[in-house]
DNA sequence: ACAATAGTCTATCAATATGGTAGAATTTGT
DNA sequence: ACAAATTCTACCATATTGATAGACTATTGT
């Protein structure tokens, strides 16, 4: 039930360009540097994301990364999905890669799992990088508070 | 987010077992054949669950594998946490694996990632053998009804 | 006693996934 | 032309997964 790197990678970059949403583009190196994420495993995840149409990518001098839309409009779910695949734990549950298993009707597994699936998609298909990039603020906003008040 | 056929077949295997509760020790042989799971795989799987006291054995002849307790204090989430590790997508969720992750306090990716796993062991931490041999009955009664009443 | 039966243990293995790197090719602003 | 940036193709080490092999140990019916 692991998170891979490289989706964890994906959605540290996502909330970096939300919240350079219209600033234009974001060049690898930044992103890399500020989220100490490796610069060429960067480029794989970033090509891998443009490629499925969540960011648009201007090559050359001046280039780089940017949404391709509203990060209200990006969920963590469809981030997760391109880089990890399937977030259903068994296919036969699968809206990505739906397989039937032998006994769909009376496989008293599945009927668990179609819950478990249910319940994380309620959460990541729900959340938006504009929703992740509010948290950000909020919890940094705490902090500061915290640390001045003493 | 993978269910891995480990505990795929762990679940498979305790199902049976539960329905056979109280009837005697049940044999890998038969369990194996059952519910098509490789025998020499089948094995392991069930003396990992011995270790941790999730099922008894009797070895020798008319020997075999029981649950250790009754079905309805046993659940999914107990059986998958022994064979594929920690239920939490990422470590600084986990009740098995904790390790902090560095920005432990801000770190928006962690909050949803809780909720992620809260979602999760919602399912999987109540749902008992009991409950599942239950439903298995049901929807067995289901079909069967269904077929016959054409 | 002893053979048959059934679990236990250790080791190994092929295939796949994961996390990451290298370098050449292409595009673009100045 | 040149520098800066993405793109593309390929590669690699390591870990995990799914599974098998075989020797060993314990129990029991006869």
């Amino acid at each position: 039930m692991k998170l891979s790197k490289k989706s964890d990678y994906a959605l540290r970059a996502m909330i970096y360009l939300s919240a350079n949403y219209q600033k234009g583009a974001v060049q690898i190196k930044e992103i890399s540097a500020k989220e100490k994420i490796p610069q060429k495993f960067l480029e794989n995840i970033l090509l891998t994301l443009r490629k499925v149409g969540i960011l648009n990518s201007k090559m050359g001098l001046r280039g780089g990364y940017e949404l391709a839309r509203s990060p209200d409009l990006i969920t963590l779910g469809q981030v997760i999905r391109v880089l990890d695949g399937a977030i259903a734990p068994v296919d036969c549950v699968s809206q990505m890669s739906y397989k039937p298993c032998s006994e769909e009707v009376t496989c008293v597994i599945r009927s668990v799992m179609m819950d478990v699936r249910n319940a994380i998609t309620d959460v990541l298909d729900k959340m938006t990088f504009a929703e992740m990039c509010k948290r950000a603020a909020d919890s940094l906003e705490k902090r500061e508070a915290l640390t001045y008040t003493i």
